[in-house]
DNA sequence: ATACTTGTTTTACAAATGTAAACCAATTGT
DNA sequence: ACAATTGGTTTACATTTGTAAAACAAGTAT
């Protein structure tokens, strides 16, 4: 069960992996000392989340004396790529354009989000032309 | 039970929705007859997908005849920003410009992609300056 | 009239997800 | 030494999702 490739995490599962992206490795009361709080849930809940995920191959442990330490083996780069891919492909057939123009229809763009986006479009015919060229 | 504003489509409720948003008032089997070729389902897993798209508010009937004609009650638009907005708050805390960013580093946009933003992002510049003066 | 076809209701069942209690072992504080 | 904390395993249970069979009524074709 090498590479799976197609890592899909719950709502849930996430806010795990959110904590763990943040800082790792982390023993299992360190995760509860941050989630609980802010999601309600109990140690049990953590570890059923725990253990699902190390399922899903999206963390790994190492045994550490006293607690295993979590750690991610997916960047949330990969997990967020993964998921929009998905989402962009049930919903826009993939088209990242259709994906702005809906949300611009719909709240609007800030300023703020139009500047960044040419920043971003910039950046990216940058690449394209160090693709063509050399 | 009113209106519910967040009425949610698992990937197979949307394909439902799609052949209803793409033409509508249908029956049953005229559902069937396009959706059966293409997923696989049964005439009775169709059946069970409407029932909870009715649940969900996302669609209804009226009696006609022979048959009842199934039409949609919330836009794909409406379905398709609600969708988008859950995952963008959810993985990049409502910014659009990083959802597009980690597209971007991920697969790259395509110089097609980078037209129509440009566009869209025109588009938006434009529908601000006409909130703002006047 | 008899067999399809179409439509509807009921019921089912496995997998995934959200949420957690019970229980036990080891470590640590006092 | 005993209580509290920490870590872990097992088991459970409701809801949502994917998928469908069974059973039955009414309309239609031949």
């Amino acid at each position: 069960m090498a590479h799976q490739q197609h890592i899909s995490l719950s709502p849930a599962e996430w806010q795990v992996m959110e904590q763990l992206w943040e800082q790792h490795p982390r023993t299992l009361m360190e995760l509860v000392r941050t989630l609980a709080p802010q999601t309600g849930w109990s140690k049990s809940t953590i570890v059923t989340m725990i253990g699902r995920l190390e399922n899903k191959g999206a963390l790994t442990y190492t045994e550490g004396g006293r607690a295993r330490l979590y750690t991610p083996t997916i960047t949330r780069e990969q997990a967020a790529v993964q998921e929009t891919e998905t989402l962009l492909h049930r919903l826009y057939r993939g088209s990242v354009a259709m994906m702005v123009n809906t949300i611009a229809d719909g709240r609007g763009l800030s300023n703020k989000d139009i500047d960044e986006l040419y920043e971003i479009l910039q950046r990216a015919k940058d690449d394209r032309k160090e693709d063509t060229n050399v």
